[in-house]
DNA sequence: ATGCTTGTTTAGCAAACGATAATGTAAATT
DNA sequence: AATTTACATTATCGTTTGCTAAACAAGCAT
């Protein structure tokens, strides 16, 4: 039907400055696009266009929809690969290992949790998925909250030369104490990969800081946490502080 | 020219349910769209459509762009709403006010500044900003590193009872020292209001060990920070851990 | 070479979205 | 009450955006 109408008119000179084509292996083409996924939209939102993600990628946004039912999914694998793809199990064993003071363990720790997922494209990725689909940083927390945390805990408990035992439960309070410690560090990576502050103290010493502080103050605190306060403060529902709804004009 | 055909055919059921055109003073109406901004914008974030955000307003789409000339104008307005209409410069003072002690200042400051910032919608901007316009943290940021840190710096001066006068300018440690207390409970903050989990222990309650762990740890680090390193590393670009652009898969 | 399979591109639709012009109407002014 | 002012709505335009169908071409089998 359609007459090739082209023969006289080749690509143009614009035309050949892009890529000729190139026929990947379905599963690179897919992680190439992954890849590509997570860089962009870490850096513009998951409402960023497909067609500025494909334009990046250097190949054309209909081929997305080949590797992807629809733009949902893709998203999906982004979270997917960032969140699952990048917490170590051996930090547990690290963490636990006594034959180290735990003031090493915790600084070789968060040189190894930071090196992993306090890089600018996890951190921005977590924060756009905690506004838009918070289940997912949930799923994450808990993660740390239960494997992590109460590791430390004991640790801790250890460290302070307090009694601790198989069947003593840690409290939500000292779960909370080394939130503390983890929610530093945490913002100071916030503040570094996200608002881009400059920074003129390395990564780790701020870390040893946060680190050192939190074993000077456990010593007199953390006792405190264990005996008096019933560890089953879990169900009890504490009044939270009455919280206005809008400021006072 | 037009015949009125409505004549009889008044307003429909389903008509009668949305509101009669309610006409509002300027000033009060540009306040109720920068209002129901706030709110829509915290939810979705700034990419939230301008029609969903009428019609949540209850009035036409349009009307926006009588009081803003295009949404980028509105989200500026947002931005600088809720930005700097927040800051009380009474904190500084009451932080100063050596007539109670440091931990109760620490405390009622805390207390003062979570219930002014530490809410739904004003975290969830200020993230939202953060990955979009990092510029408007930076600047919020810097109103944080040059007026709060450095008054609670020489406070803990003098509570460690260490030397402090006029020239003794706050070094860079010590303010890091006091971010990780500062970013500790602003993530203790996130927690709560973005990712919404279920937190079982009273925020103030959560400050408090934040705090009390803060003051007992610094009484033993607080003391390294001032002599010992230079204060003027502010100059010096230190070397940075090596970092690896992707993970090694 | 020829044809076949399948990865890739071209062309384009339908809905969504920011923005504008024209029309309508509530309230102040006279 | 008539007129004017300006706040608000209706209708619509041009573009963007997710997505699809058809055409095209790179590599393999024959």
């Amino acid at each position: 039907m359609k007459a090739r109408l082209r023969v006289a008119a080749p690509k143009d000179v614009a035309a050949s400055v892009k890529s000729p084509r190139s026929r990947l292996a379905p599963a690179d083409r897919e992680r190439q696009i992954i890849d590509g996924a997570i860089a962009y939209f870490s850096e513009v939102g998951f409402s960023g266009q497909t067609r500025e993600l494909s334009s990046r990628l250097g190949i054309t946004q209909p081929l997305l929809y080949r590797y992807f039912a629809n733009k949902q999914a893709l998203v999906e694998r982004v979270y997917q690969t960032v969140f699952e793809g990048r917490w170590n199990p051996a930090w547990i064993g690290l963490l636990q290992d006594r034959s180290q003071s735990l003031r090493e363990r915790l600084l070789e720790f968060y040189r190894q949790y930071s090196e992993a997922t306090y890089r600018p494209d996890w951190i921005r990725i977590y924060l756009h998925a905690g506004l838009s689909r918070p289940e997912l940083n949930r799923r994450y927390i808990r993660l740390v909250r239960t494997q992590l945390l109460p590791v430390i805990c004991r640790e801790l408990r250890h460290d302070c030369g307090l009694p601790d035992g198989p069947q003593a439960a840690v409290s939500e309070q000292e779960i909370e104490f080394v939130w503390n410690l983890h929610g530093g560090i945490f913002y100071s990576a916030i503040r570094e990969h996200v608002y881009q502050t400059r920074i003129t103290i390395d990564f780790m010493t701020h870390v040893g800081f946060s680190v050192d502080n939190f074993l000077a103050g456990a010593k007199t605190i953390y006792p405190r946490l264990l005996g008096a306060s019933a560890p089953d403060a879990l169900a009890a529902a504490p009044a939270r502080r009455a919280r206005r709804v809008r400021p006072s004009p």
